[in-house]
DNA sequence: CCGACCATGACACGCCATGTCATCACCGCT
DNA sequence: AGCGGTGATGACATGGCGTGTCATGGTCGG
């Protein structure tokens, strides 16, 4: 027989969520998740940086994937055809179908200042990922800024919309809808 | 006599630059904050909310100031027009010759994680000023978020630029070509 | 069969942040 | 002058977060 029970983190991490949906983040604590969890508290911090690593543990892969995607598109073409086409790649594959999930985790995110904080931090990261993106392929380090913190604001200000409408849009349209839209508010 | 020394808050403000620039900020306990200041670690919490907040009571204006302005600024016209004029107004008021301190504070800023997130959160917190601005005049929600998120990037995109280059253009210049480069790039 | 490995347990510790009550100069009022 | 309210600070207690360190003992390659 096995000397500890599998998949600790995943363990850890069912518990943490239960728990702040029952209770809230703040009131819930770590040596809590780890009773139900059936770990101890110092297990919780080797596998989460801090309490809130937990919920976005999910997102984790987002910028890595979209760094390989950026590494792997070709180095031809205009810079905003490959930034849409990567946009649809990364809506498809990590938020279309999990509208009810990314919904109560944005409900648990916006309870709380900490995790908003670690939101943004987790947004500039990807704005961060792309940005080098863009200056690997030749940019100057303004457009390459501007291009990466657009188009993050692009999908998230979209995803926002996506997630407060009850029709079934789907999210890339509202990216595309949304681009349409800030180009005709920046037109002079 | 004074039962106090004046200036609380001032001091304990003094106290906490001069030590995390000595010896960062990670480094730099709340006591020794207040040791130096002559008060007590409770009274450093009557100040500022958590240990982060120094570095940020200055710029807290500037999301009231903000408000001010888009309140006061005639309802008629581009949303656009009114944006640039609003960002020249800040650039002048808040940021146009104060170069060094800003610099020392962003060098402080960058070299701790928690303080990049309340960074973030601040910059946040002023986009959705705007964005509120935004829909009482009338936006549709999605253009009051499209054009605030982007007005805050623009700026601190722009910023950055500002600090990091050793001429001396002024800071609005820079902001009104990082739009014209947004532009250039979305231009389908 | 054995020894290195590694996830976890157990324990200690310092700091952050908050609640609560006491203190006492200052201020306005009479 | 006297007097009570006010408000900033001190003093103390407390609990949770996050980390360093060493021990433990199944697991796995040789």
């Amino acid at each position: 027989m096995a000397r500890w029970q599998p998949d600790a983190r995943e363990r850890l991490r069912q518990a943490a969520l239960e728990l702040f949906a029952e209770q809230g983040f703040a009131a819930t604590t770590v040596p809590a998740i780890t009773a139900r969890a059936g770990l101890t508290t110092r297990t919780f911090f080797r596998h989460f940086a801090d309490k809130r690593e937990v919920l976005f543990a999910d997102e984790s892969a987002i910028p890595a994937f979209a760094e390989q995607l950026m590494a792997d598109a070709p180095t031809t073409g205009e810079p905003l055809a490959m930034l849409l086409a990567g946009l649809r790649t990364v809506a498809e594959t990590h938020f279309e179908g999990r509208k009810a999930a990314l919904r109560q985790r944005r409900a648990i995110v916006a309870s709380d200042p900490g995790l908003r904080e670690r939101d943004l931090h987790k947004r500039a990261a990807l704005a961060e990922v792309v940005r080098e993106g863009f200056r690997a392929r030749g940019l100057e380090p303004a457009r390459a800024a501007l291009l990466a913190e657009t188009s993050v604001t692009l999908m998230y200000v979209s995803v926002t919309e996506w997630l407060d409408a009850d029709d079934d849009r789907r999210l890339y349209e509202i990216i595309e809808t949304a681009l349409e839209t800030l180009r005709a508010e920046l037109r002079p």
